[in-house]
DNA sequence: CATCCTTATGTAATTAACTTAGGCATGGAT
DNA sequence: ATCCATGCCTAAGTTAATTACATAAGGATG
């Protein structure tokens, strides 16, 4: 299966801002709760998470900070800034707007 | 207008194989479709369509053939294959999987 | 204590699908 | 005679993925 993809191509960032507008977390959590919720449709692998998060940081849309888990270990947490949430907001719009839109054409008679 | 992206990546295939399931239609014609019934939301630009076209085209999930238009021009016109038909019920079902699976995330509490 | 699994963060090389920005040609209208 | 809409196309550049690593700490097992 190299293809069939497991992300949709540009939801991530959405998918990321989402789960830690609920509460700050770690990357490593982060991709488990994508995939929980998701009940593991969605698959965040290590090579699009990272860089993503890095991504989202340097946009001030998230902010990490390095803290222990409850399980004792250190691990960049992150949350949402002001702008994140604005961004959350809008992301939010886009997608509904663009997969609405697909709906109609893919069910267009 | 919209530059936060006027489609989804990865999704062009799938509204080209639904419009053209319907009748075959040439390329020209097929964006105009899709941005007509998705009320102007998706926008299919030309550098995306061709090349998606000759994707499809070689994949022989679709069959291209010169014929004059109604209005007597010459165009090329792109009808689903039986391949491209099974095809294209695999991306509508691989659609519904990932958006319902964003539809969970973004919805969570 | 050696080894292995899970957690946890990261990078590098490659690939695919876009965006942007053009070119070319024909037919109809002004 | 010129412009606009139709219609096909490509090339360069961007971006976000995939694939495949590297690293390290903690916990469990033999």
């Amino acid at each position: 299966m190299s293809r069939p993809s497991d992300l949709i191509q540009g939801t991530l960032d959405l998918l990321v801002l989402k789960t830690i507008s609920l509460e700050p977390q770690h990357g490593w959590a982060i991709a488990k709760r994508i995939q929980q919720v998701s009940h593991e449709v969605l698959q965040v692998t290590q090579g699009a998470l990272y860089p993503a998060l890095h991504r989202l940081e340097q946009q001030a849309w998230i902010a990490g900070e390095w803290r222990p888990t409850e399980t004792g270990r250190e691990a960049k947490f992150y949350r949402l800034t002001k702008a994140g949430r604005r961004q959350l907001e809008k992301e939010l719009a886009h997608w509904d707007r663009l997969s609405s839109a697909v709906g109609l054409v893919i069910r267009m008679v």
